[in-house]
DNA sequence: ATCGTAATCAACCAAATGGTTGACAAATAG
DNA sequence: CTATTTGTCAACCATTTGGTTGATTACGAT
């Protein structure tokens, strides 16, 4: 498998359909690279260096850097989708419960994987420079819209929320406040207990807030 | 005032007190290039090229790269304490009205200088690899955390607030929703209205949640 | 006028970094 | 078995980047 004046043998990576495993493994490399490091401190030789190849090697599944880049980008846009999916599980009840499964999924996300938002902000900041990577977040962005404003009104008309309701209003709201826990759970490492006080307070603010009748 | 074979003199800048116009112009512009190309695209010899001086010149101000974002971070903590002492204007009232303040502060700022945030972020990253960096956001965290609980506790006191205040869990849940909203409303730009809307909502479910009675 | 200090520059340097080349081996297809 | 494709490397290259050197000028103090 190896060539050249090869002294220490990468280990053996079976293709699979489009994507090899060894692309997949530098893939990932480069995403806990940028755990690590941040976007400031990503390096193309550096990726190569931890899956053991040359960095020619590495050129050769991704290009250039900004192609990594884009892929990591991808890997991203992956994990967000397969987390929003596997989120809303079997039994949605009612808006309420979906409500709390909801929360119920952040906190868990947020206890199992800190590092998933860590990314997500570094990738937030990135967008403001880089088109492809905000398009990512945008499609993030109304993908959440989208389920809030859906959970919203189907409270409404269930009759469990406040009838006032101002939807897009409070679906901008509840966003602020999923990223802020997100935001300020996963920056410092925080003990599980803190971050399932933390959510489960802001999911009862936000959940008194739904169901009390009109207040202005 | 200059020498050497310069072509473009730079303006003139003259010295006051422990730091020179020229340093902090230099900062100004780090300060800037961080917001729009990110703490990845600081250049030294960018900020040298924007100030319009030699990279020599630069070094003679900060020598190293370092001690360029150790002035910016600086220059950062200043502006936050400048916010935050300017941030409890003259009456207080209860502590509701002091919330309320609190939240209106934010919502200035969040439409004044949305910026501002751009950079916090930038740095509330760079703090987990950069401990210099990492001191000021807990510097700043602890602020909010005393301001936060003098807030709650006086309102439990006056009797505005529940009486079954978890302090220490409220204080945290508030922190994540304020930092939501810095967050989500400095990243993409927002029309102030939203902005308004956004911050407004949040604070109406916290009010409203800080002032029920007891229900758990 | 002179001396020292503050401020500045052109030119240079070494390291890091992204990327390329050309060869070569291992697997695969014919 | 041969030809082709796939994966890999050592060595190289050009540019960028942080940083240094030594000279030069302006200015305030003496």
């Amino acid at each position: 498998m190896n060539g050249g004046g090869n002294t220490e043998p990468a280990q053996g990576f079976v293709r699979n359909g489009r994507e090899t495993s060894r692309r997949r493994q530098i893939l990932e490399i480069a995403y806990g690279q940028i755990v690590t490091r941040g976007f400031e401190g990503l390096r193309f030789r550096e990726v190569a260096a931890e899956a053991g190849i040359n960095n020619a090697t590495l050129a050769y599944y991704f290009p250039t850097k900004e192609a990594l880049i884009e892929g990591v980008t991808e890997l991203l846009g992956e994990r967000l989708q397969a987390s929003q999916v596997r989120g809303d599980e079997p039994a949605p009840g009612n808006a309420l419960e979906e409500m709390r499964q909801m929360f119920e999924g952040l906190r868990r996300r947020l206890t199992q994987d800190p590092s998933f938002f860590i990314v997500i902000t570094e990738l937030a900041l990135r967008a403001r420079r880089d088109p492809a990577v905000e398009s990512i977040g945008e499609r993030r962005d109304r993908f959440w819209e989208r389920r809030l404003t859906r959970i919203l009104m189907r409270g409404m008309e269930e009759g469990v929320f406040r009838a006032d309701l101002e939807v897009p209003c409070a679906v901008l709201a509840l966003m602020a406040q999923m990223k802020g826990l997100a935001q300020h759970a996963a920056m410092r490492d925080r003990p599980a207990a803190e971050i399932a006080m933390m959510v489960k307070t802001v999911a009862d603010q936000a959940e008194g807030w739904l169901t009390t009748a009109g207040s202005g």
